[in-house]
DNA sequence: TGGTCCATGTAAAACGTTACATGATTCC
DNA sequence: GGAATCATGTAACGTTTTACATGGACCA
């Protein structure tokens, strides 16, 4: 049910293909949720058999024809009924902490490396992040309910990065010194 | 697979049944990985049936038998193996940012009221984190490395908790404004 | 001519959730 | 007397992942 529920809001704010979709799965909506294009596809057949959403075919000449999902009255009905409704803490599943948790096994050069590995990628993303908070949200004073609501998630996505690199820093110092003398890097 | 390498983390630290599994994935394990008893329980008869693990029935007089489940060899020598390899950051997939994202819909104090919920939640987390961390991990000094390692997994969850309730927040104090006129608590 | 983008799907396997099922003991 | 704890499972169903499959357009 999850994944109905983030492409709905995902068409609320325009129509779109399932590719479309795809697309922004590794975009914007990436922040909070993740789903491959063979999830969407089925999802997308499902909803719509239900009524949930339509679709319109739209023909091209240079490309292949696509089918443009739109929520219908019963869609937005039931998005707002789920808005509605309360939900728990959202659950955490982390391969780099089972890891660490059995870090004891393996030579602390292991873990240093993958950590600075993770650290980099939370870097990156927090600076994609931020590029994207300058370019789009630069007056938060002037932006319209919708365009604010969004911004949250984004600030979501900042803050979650800068959480990660922090521990990242005090994961490596913490374990460093188990690291004798190895030149690593 | 993934479930299998919490189940082995877990395991290394002192032979369990599924029951005291099912316990340990409800605290600290938990701070990374959530699982229900009957996939614990799917998950050992699968591990147990390839070698990874093995078990032993324990008679016991006043309660239920019960079969402890230890790592074997093959079961150390896999674990060791996948620590060795790389793993990705790990997906994110989030009810209330999805709820943000299309949450002009509604009438704001919808979404604050579910955002206050998740404050309190993320609140109560953080002092139970906090006591472990006092309780347990009083001298990280002294920690012998594998307690090292766990103590790490801990900290990622205090940092993670306080992330979020800084987040909440500011989410809070930004859609207030948005909320005119209405006697809420 | 080899790779990426556009565009949509099927099929099988693995993983996760919900409900059902049992039964003694211990605590309030 | 009723609820919680200990202890283990089956069955059905739903969701997610991984692999396979196709084919034209466009770019270097």
């Amino acid at each position: 049910m999850a994944l109905a529920h983030a492409i709905l809001v995902t068409l609320l704010d325009s129509p779109s293909s399932g590719y479309d979709l795809a697309r922004q799965f590794d975009g914007a909506v990436g922040f909070f949720w993740q789903a491959s294009h063979q999830q969407i596809y089925r999802e997308l057949a499902k909803l719509e058999a239900s009524g949930i959403i339509t679709s319109e075919t739209v023909l091209q000449e240079t490309r292949p024809n696509k089918k443009l999902y739109a929520i219908t009255d019963r869609g937005t009905a039931m998005l707002t009924e789920w808005l509605h409704t309360p939900s728990d803490l959202s659950p955490i599943k982390d391969d780099l902490l089972v890891k660490l948790f059995g870090g004891h096994l393996v030579e602390p050069t292991v873990l240093l490396q993958e950590l600075r590995q993770h650290r980099k990628q939370h870097q990156t993303r927090l600076v994609e992040y931020q590029a994207i908070e300058e370019r789009f949200f630069p007056d938060v004073e002037a932006l319209s309910p919708k365009a604010l609501y969004q911004y949250l998630t984004l600030r979501n996505g900042i803050q979650y990065e800068q959480g990660w690199l922090k521990w990242c820093e005090e994961a490596l110092s913490t374990l460093q010194p188990l690291a004798t003398s190895n030149a690593e890097e």
